[in-house]
DNA sequence: TTGAAAGCGCTAACAT
DNA sequence: ATGTTAGCGCTTTCAA
């Protein structure tokens, strides 16, 4: 429709020099005489040039964008993309990306085919590199991007011993946190809802947690196996009270499951956080909903991401980088519930 | 780097076919003799030939790829990515575009300079069209698009009058619907807590919710201005409860100030719903997290979502197609709050 | 039905 | 410092 969609060739001829030097204008090249400079730059307004990415791509093999691949089970991904996790991940990517004008483009990647897609939209030179969400730990995506050789960094460390680059929360040191707090505001019986065994991230907490509480001469620390989701955590916490229905503190591995478990323990008749203290884990929207507010773990999720965007330039840049990590440290958000 | 990628080039030699033959199978082009074309499917796969965009691109000039950019006032654009509901909205999106599996560009638009990028992202190829999610009715960014010829879709009325294709929702029946079960169930003295004057939405519910009462014979109600938060919630709430503390009922124009509103109502010895019904709107994530839940009014963002992008694909095939707007109905989801 | 050849708009040697 | 020129990998007339 817009064949008259001016060109590089009629920049140059407005402004009366060669495409190459009218290239190198718009390219920043340093080495072009003033004047002409500024006869390009006219002409650019003049003639209201936009410079074609294609082509453009098609000489330096560059895209000059990245995707951004949200992975899971079957399905999964459609979940992903409602969890207000995911917006803030995305908000640090596109921070982090804004100034060197590079967009992130969203693929979904909740099936082997759609994997097999992820890995060929790369390919077809439509992204230079990808940025990997990815929770479980069996997830066969990080594989393919590097069997690809492609520059890929992973939100979260692999499941799988892959040599990829990634950043990642100290969530031992979250749950540490989570456990120095109940022990400090004098919780003696202490138990703690896991996330799924399959999620790492959910496994790290939970030794954290264990190792803390030993730390503080609780030994044994009952556990109830959620799957971060907030009935999941209802029931869960309907198990721990059965067995233990003397305990005074609970730790939930995210804020979903802690909401579930406030829930029961207020239908119990539990006064929070008197009888029992309650530490979630994100500090994510439910956290400030629940009455009381949740105290949680936070971690710098958008900071994280940003980390993640930046290094999958550098990794863009110099592919013979090596892959490279970078842990976050979360931090403790007293609020009411503990 | 990966100089050695196969070209059209090579998978035509290992087929022993010219390389027009060889695009014309790999585009489905169907006057090609099957022998060949069983040839050359041989050689695309013994060779791992993947097509690159950018050559593609820069002959048929289209880059079988779109935006999706959210607009905002200065900064908020990373208020909306924090915001389930629009994670919805990229869920919906993302899945009707899965089948031509074009996958949508993230962009963010939240200063002018940022909203000539998002025009110029489009202009430069990257795009074949944008798909725009934008709330104030002040915004600029669809009167850019429009001028500049590019095919797009608004999530939402526009606030100007610019002549742009766009999805919504039937905002004032979605506060009628509240409207009617608040009376219904038994509410006499009935306020509302309304969005920003600059959101059309937030004022086609407010308009939509006083009609409805009107129908139902109370004349006036009284109004309190938020602006979609939490806190603004609890403060429009606050103000209410001092004018008029034998209100019976209230209607939040969303689920955030919704659940402000919960708070300080529950902080003031009322008991919910016996005392006061309170309605929300977007039933999202919060309306689940308070207790009690969340009565709210719904819309099925995800198919607006997809309808949005439909839209958009059928502008990009035809550029001709006159702006269309489809108007989607909400639904009340009761739950324990009213 | 197939192949030869002409570009799409741009960058990057290379030569000047 | 500037211009000339040769492609990047692909689609698409145009002839055969």
């Amino acid at each position: 429709m817009n064949s008259n969609r001016p060109t590089l060739e009629d920049v140059a001829k407005a402004a009366g020099v060669s495409r190459a030097t009218a290239s190198r204008v718009i390219n920043g090249v340093l080495t072009v005489d003033p004047a002409m400079q500024s006869k390009v730059e006219a002409a650019v307004r003049t003639t209201g040039y936009v410079p074609n990415t294609a082509a453009r791509s098609l000489v330096t093999r560059k895209a000059g964008a990245i995707a951004l691949v949200i992975s899971g089970s079957d399905g999964s991904a459609e979940q992903v993309l409602g969890d207000p996790f995911f917006g803030r991940i995305t908000s640090g990517v596109v921070k982090s990306l804004l100034p060197q004008k590079v967009h992130p483009t969203l693929v979904l990647a909740d099936s082997d085919a759609a994997r097999a897609d992820a890995v060929a939209y790369v390919r077809q030179g439509k992204a230079d590199g990808a940025l990997l969400v990815s929770t479980h730990s069996d997830d066969t995506l990080p594989g393919l991007f590097v069997d690809a050789g492609i520059p890929a960094v992973l939100f979260a460390r692999p499941g799988r011993d892959v040599p990829i680059s990634y950043v990642d929360l100290a969530h031992e040191r979250g749950a540490a946190l989570a456990a120095d707090h109940l022990v400090a505001r004098g919780c003696r019986r202490v138990a703690t809802i896991a996330g799924p065994s399959d999620v790492p991230a959910a496994q790290d907490r939970l030794t954290g947690f264990r190792h803390a509480m030993a730390r503080h001469g609780q030994a044994y620390v009952p556990v109830a196996k959620g799957n971060f989701t907030r009935e999941s955590g209802e029931q869960a916490m309907l198990e721990l009270l059965a067995a233990h229905p003397d305990l005074d503190g609970v730790f939930a591995a995210n804020d979903l499951m802690a909401t579930g478990a406030l829930k029961i323990l207020q239908s119990h008749h539990r006064s929070i956080p008197a009888d029992v203290a309650v530490v979630g884990f994100d500090d994510s929207e439910p956290a400030h909903s629940t009455r009381p507010q949740l105290t949680t773990v936070a971690q710098p999720v958008e900071e994280m991401a940003a980390e993640m965007a930046r290094i999958l330039l550098t990794h863009i840049e110099d592919p013979t980088l090596p892959p490279t990590s970078v842990i976050f440290d979360p931090h403790l958000v007293p609020r009411e519930s503990a």
